[in-house]
DNA sequence: CTTTAGCACTCAGAGATGTGGAGTGCTAAC
DNA sequence: GTTAGCACTCCACATCTCTGAGTGCTAAAG
């Protein structure tokens, strides 16, 4: 059950109508864009019968038509015209991504609000590793006699830090033994091995070696345990409030504090696909049904996997929005991990 | 021109039930809630009176009363009870207090979402030091022949790490060479004292050894610089929403992108005041007039101060905010610079 | 069989109108 | 100085009407 072109070609003008004016579209506009080549009647009828196929909806009897889920999908799938960015744009980005290399994280999130910036809406992002973390490095700095600093470098070569406080005093000759230790029986391990090891050596030291190592591996599993945890953080939320279909603060304020609350679960793309686009109901979540979700992840190398979303109304414009996406993820896999991402349209369905 | 005593509980009154209603309060319900001792119509006379002297205001002829910013000052100043916390409310505060001394960004920022929680209020937190920073330590973890990462750890006994990719290899034997060089040239110095010193060392050293320090010394200078510039965030500024003063999708965003933008210059207590709280038009910034902000800065040692503020509409709730906030603040103290800040009722006023 | 013009019908939204109630200011009595 | 009473004001809310955009249907034209 294929839709002839000229239906096509109406689903299309109404979604991107309604796209940048959020009002319900009629049959006139519609004629009056396609150069009056045909009449509004017949444009009637074809309305009609994408409203019967499920394409269209009709707020009300005499008002005009904007696109269901199901027209947001096949104008996605079928009818979008990948997007070309601006020279502005690709600056605005370029300038995001080639942020003096910073910490992991402080890129994301720099890059998060450019994002959101351009694209005028809310931007989630997160990095997220598959397989279980562990320290791959240890090293102390002395601070005094009673405190030193405890630096670890993870697998994935990001590096934590803790200033530690002992209850003992510690000689400054155990420093490196104690150092030695850690680098010994604890890199390479993970946050649960480590636990178990530490037990192990409960009675082979003396308390004041013991103490000080148990402190420093606590804090070790603590950071490993986080780091495994995937971090979600949300930018430009405030961008909701300009969209007309957010101007009633209760629902603006429920899917404000969806984003803002960490637990939330946002969508991920799959395994292979760079990018997925989830439309309305198409949302497992409750708080996003009426809202659809742009994500796409990027390679950022050691098996790690980055995140970025764009959140906004059914209504958004997926055309520039996949394009900004795309532009973005694959700089980032550009930047941190070395192979480039495939990016073909056949990859956005669902 | 001092107000006689029962004009003060009036506007107390006034005050207290505008703040937690949002609605203006008329003669009737004060006199209730006075237990009758005095009738409305006397209530009318006083109002009329403290209307005229500008602690109040009509919003229109037929409505009643609610407390102009001179009022809030005055119940601020003289009226208010310092309130104290529930057992729930502190245990909330101290859990988020004895998160695992993490980071000290991660404590603030984990600490501000607690507080705007419990305070139902947008927060926004900051540290910010007054003296210039400078590197206490270098050390370096090499990862492969051509990357290493180096750590630094600054004066506030923070520790930034990065991993640097070489242009050229390097012999394991440079690593200690290299990390020397730091610690006896770089050490105790500015950023720009840094960039000086390197500048020097242009012709002494084969390049070599010269390019992995210069990369190490401007990633060096990068981090001390942004450390210097005070960070700014900002929590729960969904909660704005629920109010009714943000109902209007326009004020709320306006409001909104002022706290998220982090170039904002949020207002911050005097020198030597623990806390400060404007009400309204004292706002400087054009954003915040209609809004009461109440901050608190606390000591986190070594020249360092912290800050921590509440945005909320003037009809806030500044008793239990100072309560809570100060008690927050003295947490911090605390828990980071040794000494106790002092916490008495007459630094509250401007 | 498809397209078009014409016409009656529908409905949301904006404005006009009306009513109730909360609250005031004023006056006169206590 | 305090209180009761009363006329007055004005917002909030509901009701009503009017308008215009947009529809569905029918019948004629291509």
């Amino acid at each position: 059950m294929d839709l002839s072109d000229r239906k096509k070609q109406i689903l299309k003008a109404v979604v991107e109508s309604y796209v940048s004016t959020a009002e319900p579209v009629g049959s006139k506009a519609i004629a009056q864009q396609m150069d009056g080549r045909i009449s509004s009647a017949t444009i009637r009828n074809e309305l009609a019968d994408l409203v019967e196929q499920g394409y269209l909806e009709q707020p009300h009897t005499s008002a005009g038509r904007i696109p269901s889920p199901k027209g947001y999908r096949l104008y996605v799938n079928e009818l979008m015209k990948r997007q070309q960015l601006s020279v502005a744009e690709t600056e605005k980005l370029n300038c995001a991504l080639h942020l003096k290399m910073e910490e992991l994280d402080r890129v994301v999130s720099q890059a998060g609000k450019a994002v959101s910036a351009l694209a005028g809406y809310p931007v989630y992002t997160a990095t997220a590793g598959k397989r279980k973390f562990f320290a791959r490095h240890f090293d102390l700095l002395p601070v005094d006699d009673k405190s030193f600093i405890v630096v670890m470098m993870m697998g994935d070569n990001r590096v934590k830090s803790q200033l530690l406080q002992l209850q003992l005093k510690m000689e400054a000759s155990q420093m490196p033994v104690l150092t030695n230790l850690l680098n010994s029986h604890f890199v390479g391990c993970s946050a649960d091995e480590m636990s178990e090891r530490l037990l192990h050596m409960t009675d082979q030291l003396a308390p004041q070696m013991f103490l000080p190592l148990s402190q420093t591996v606590s804090y070790a599993t603590e950071v490993l345990d986080e780091a495994g945890r995937k971090e979600v953080q949300t930018v430009g939320a405030s961008q909701l409030l300009k969209l007309p279909e957010f101007r009633d603060a209760d629902k603006a304020h429920q899917l404000m504090s969806y984003l803002s609350d960490e637990g939330a679960s946002l969508p991920a793309p799959d395994e292979n696909a760079p990018m997925k686009i989830l439309i309305g109901p198409e949302n497992v979540s409750k708080a996003l049904v009426d809202t659809s979700v742009v994500v796409a992840s990027y390679d950022i190398g050691d098996e790690m996997r980055g995140l970025i979303g764009v959140v906004g109304p059914t209504r958004m414009d997926y055309g520039s929005i996949t394009a900004r996406l795309s532009y973005f993820a694959e700089g980032m896999s550009r930047m941190f991990g070395k192979k480039d991402l495939p990016s073909t349209k056949e990859d956005l369905k669902t």
